[in-house]
RNA sequence: GUGAGCGUAGCUCAGCUUGGUAGAGCGCCAGACUGUGGAUCUGGACGUCGCGGGUUCGAAUCCCGUCGCUCACCCCA
């Protein structure tokens, strides 16, 4: 406790729907960002980092203008020169932008672009949501082949899978393209005019704001009715059919297991053909882990050439959660070795081989001040050292240090010289 | 934006119904044990009881307001 704390000043709290990662919750996403980076890049995905801030327009033309997204969610400001700016609220709108804007649709072939970071929606905070929010997503530019969507879908569920979660279902579905996409909204809209009065408020309001969330609809009473409304993929032209037929047989071909999910809707407007969306129990009323799918006319909305993609955003929050419920990713010992010493002497020598082992790599703690053995073994058992390093009088004098496994109690001498090998071999 | 629950020690919480000197466990510090941790025992430090107002001789407890957190609706990652 801070004597010196004042009582009359009001500490400064993080923002609402904001927090802080301390160390002991970072080493679990430092893991999973480690998977992201080995698995992702494998299939041959590189890095990309755009900046937090864009132009207001970009969000409202790529993710729609009347989506709750941008209709009430963006922090969005003046800029002292009144230029609107607005903090992300989410990333694929500015990979495509960059995209153009670099144009990496000129270096041929198909670009593949992930990214790792923060976003931000001013929703009410709860269980895995939160106002600054991170996401792991992935894209790929420049093809509109099938094969690519089931790239995508057999890379995510070898990552979850890497990271340790077992039961997770891939739902999917496909929403159309501009041709056949009204086609269906009209049989849409004419089946609901006729039931919608039976409905609850809020499907009676979507079923004018937007008629495909109605199919999002979690009301128990209105299930049956929603079970009868058309189904998106009967409506589907030969092309997104095709499509759609091709990425189930892919997916079979590489057995990873998929369950179709005609009522699946995604919030932003972009989304064309393939969208998909995998979600974990342990989550609560926020379940969906990641979302993802098709955006084969964004490009030409934000301005660019034609440039078919596909991509998917995980909420790294919520998979952080579903990872700790699952259980795996156990952090080993973050510190390898504590230098216990005893008298000045001693301390003189700890100093130096904490340096030298520090410089070779290997996390190493010690004491600042003179202690008692007793004392310094409790820290670093406390610490979660593998290893306590013991000098003092005897030591000096044979040259051997005495080094104690702290998970087994077994203690023996060691050269100096020898320790950095000792204490990372196993 | 709407609703509900909860704010007491660093952490988890009891105490509130029926107002009467603020508690427990864990953790922390020290000692028993002057060079051997995790166990045990003993002792110790740390609290504007979220904040403001009201009722009362007296409020953690009752009333009003307010802020915060959490969960849910909504929406989505």
């Amino acid at each position: 406790m801070d004597a010196s704390t004042s009582k009359s000043i009001q500490p400064i709290r993080a923002v609402k729907g904001t927090r802080d990662l301390l160390p002991r919750d970072v080493t679990l996403w430092q893991k999973i960002e480690d998977e992201v980076r080995r698995t992702f890049g494998a299939y041959h995905f590189g890095e990309v980092r755009t900046p937090i801030i864009e132009p207001t327009a970009l969000f409202a033309r790529s993710v729609g203008e009347d989506t709750d997204i941008v209709s009430k969610e963006m922090y969005t400001f003046l800029d002292r020169s009144d230029e609107s700016l607005t903090l992300r609220p989410e990333a694929t709108a500015s990979v495509v932008r960059a995209y153009i804007e670099h144009s990496l649709f000129n270096e041929g072939g198909v670009r593949k672009l992930y990214y790792i970071g923060p976003m931000f929606r001013r929703d009410r905070p709860q269980k895995g949501r939160y106002r600054q929010f991170y996401q792991i997503g992935a894209e790929v530019l420049g093809s509109s082949h099938p094969a690519v969507d089931v790239e995508v879908l057999e890379m995510l569920t070898l990552f979850l899978r890497r990271v340790g979660l077992r039961d997770f279902t891939l739902l999917i579905n496909s929403v159309g393209d501009k041709n056949c996409r009204p086609q269906y909204l009209n049989a849409l809209r004419e089946a609901l005019s006729g039931v919608k009065a039976q409905m609850c408020g809020d499907c009676q309001r979507r079923a004018d704001t937007n008629p495909l969330r109605v199919l999002d609809c979690k009301v128990p009473a209105d299930q049956p009715i929603i079970e009868a409304l058309p189904h998106f993929i009967d409506y589907l032209d030969p092309e997104c059919r095709a499509h759609f037929e091709s990425v189930l047989t892919g997916l079979c071909a590489r057995e990873i297991p998929y369950e179709i999910k005609p009522r699946l809707v995604r919030g932003l407007d972009y989304y064309t053909r393939t969208t998909f969306e995998i979600a974990s129990g342990v989550l609560g009323a926020q379940n969906s882990i990641l979302g993802g799918g098709r955006y084969d006319g964004l490009s030409e909305m934000l301005g660019g050439p034609p440039a078919p993609g596909i991509g998917f955003a995980i909420g790294e929050d919520r998979l952080v959660l579903a990872v700790e419920a699952a259980g795996a990713l156990k952090p080993g010992h973050p510190l390898t070795a504590y230098v216990a010493w005893l008298g000045e002497a001693a301390g003189a020598a700890a100093a130096k081989l904490t340096r030298e082992l520090r410089a070779q790599g290997i996390t190493v703690e010690t004491g600042y001040e003179d202690a008692k053995l007793k004392k310094s073994l409790g820290n670093a058992s406390r610490l979660g050292a593998g290893f306590a390093i013991i000098i003092g009088e005897g030591e000096l004098a044979s040259g051997l240090y005495q080094v104690k496994d702290l998970t087994t109690g077994r203690q023996e001498a060691v050269e100096p010289a020898r320790l950095a090998e000792y204490l990372t071999r196993a």
